[in-house]
DNA sequence: GCAAAAGTGTTGCAGCTACACCCATGG
DNA sequence: CCATGGGTGTAGCTGCAACACTTTTGC
């Protein structure tokens, strides 16, 4: 929504295009600069950063919403893209008044105000979306309402909207949880990359640092990763070799894990 | 819903008291006869069988729904409950002329009719969610549509209404990645257990068998479970101990769990 | 005494962790 | 030649899988 009268249009006829009471919200990771960072916007007139989301159209598959929201969002196509749960316990959500205050604070600039009864004031659940992405590709879309958007990182998110705060911890909880069963890497990482890389972003989703002689021997092992024949030269040190994905395995690997024993 | 009465009430009014558009299906495991089952019902007029639903009050938090319609159907509180997905993709959740027709089928018992733009008539996302239950303490409740139930054997599920098999498929993942963070088996057996019953409980979730002396001390050692000083009689077989649930240890698990460097 | 179920211990292997020294490169 | 980052191997430990014989009990 660009525009003024795409705003105006969507408050008086979005109740025909969309379904009322639900909405999805997309945890966006990023990385960038050894940092694991999450896209937050800031709608017109609201003190607290918000989660990007959408909502999904009444003829349309929730996995295509999802996609096509995102798309909308950062001009990127084709995302790894993982739904991990819908959120619909938080006090904050079924509290009509603020609601309906905080919308009408948004729309003010738009100069159009809903009542108590309009669709977007009704309690709405929220199934959440993870999606990772090649920090350097996004282009975050200019919206009207949208007055900023800002990458932060996941470990200095500021205190958000309704319970979004809530939303990020289950999906990093999630992204953690499938990182050696998806290749998670492979979507916010060049496709050629050094063994240090990968580490560095594997140290920043887990929080945590590791070896890395015995980095490499598991992530070869498990056959996520590749060595190519192929160094890489990096100022006044020794050339490190490259690596890439192994998608093959990836599949594999999703097909056996999740299960232990 | 026990009388036509109520049925019609719901036909009419039921819009004013639930949200449109989002039901909840339960995916109900019982344990029984050292079988894996799973708590199916049949529609009046339908062929295929059906996960027990319903649906959300506008003021009611998520999981208190799921609560709400778990302990309607089974008469149990305090349920093991997990949400595990939301269902919104499938075609058949999309094709609006074969759900008004199903619910008509199922209405006529009522004599009641919708039409097509009737709130039932509607497109349904679904949220996902699995119980855990003791076999012998549910009694069903006889609902006026309702005509049949069953416990099903989760590796002889028949074809099902709408998306619910891929439903199942997917409660069946969830249960077995969580086997081992969450004391899954708390609520699928008795307070005190012989090894050999939790052993098969294990065994029927995964679908393959275990060495006893392995799996005995897989558990302990995890710490799920904790040896009693007490035996209990069989027949004409040795006396075995009888184990319980290590819950405090159970929620240490769980955190740690997941994350698997 | 026999049939059925339960109790129990060891060995080998695989995979993880911890750990330190040398090499390549550009300035 | 030096500072910085990269490459590499081994030893010990833990955890898991495989495996069989003995004990208890009621009939």
């Amino acid at each position: 929504m660009n525009s003024p009268e795409e705003v105006v249009d969507f408050i008086y006829n979005g109740h025909q295009r969309f379904l009322p009471h639900l909405s999805i919200d997309c945890v966006i990771f990023g990385y960038h600069d050894q940092q694991l960072k999450i896209l937050l916007i800031r709608y017109h007139d609201q003190e607290h950063w918000s989660l990007p989301g959408g909502y999904v159209e009444r003829q349309e598959g929730l996995t295509a919403a999802a996609h096509r929201i995102l798309s909308e969002k950062t001009q990127l196509t084709n995302l790894y893209l993982q739904q991990f749960y819908t959120f619909g316990d938080s006090p904050t959500r079924l509290n009509r008044i603020e609601i309906q205050d905080n919308h009408n604070k948004v729309y003010a600039k738009a100069n159009v105000a809903i009542d108590e009864e309009h669709w977007l004031s009704k309690r709405t659940l929220s199934v959440g979306y993870y999606a990772l992405v090649d920090y350097h590709e996004v282009s975050v879309t200019p919206e009207f309402l949208v007055v900023d958007y800002a990458w932060v990182d996941v470990n200095a998110v500021p205190s958000l909207q309704y319970d979004h705060n809530e939303i990020i911890d289950k999906a990093l909880l999630t992204l953690r949880s499938q990182l050696y069963q998806q290749s998670v890497g492979y979507n916010l990482l060049p496709e050629k990359f050094t063994l240090s890389e990968i580490q560095a972003l594997y140290e920043a989703i887990l929080g945590k640092p590791f070896d890395r002689r015995n980095f490499r021997k598991k992530m070869v092992a498990l056959g996520v990763i590749r060595q190519l024949d192929e160094r890489r030269k990096i100022g006044p040190h020794r050339s490190p070799y490259l690596y890439d994905f192994n998608l093959e395995n990836a599949s594999k690997l999703q097909e056996a894990g999740g299960v232990i024993f």
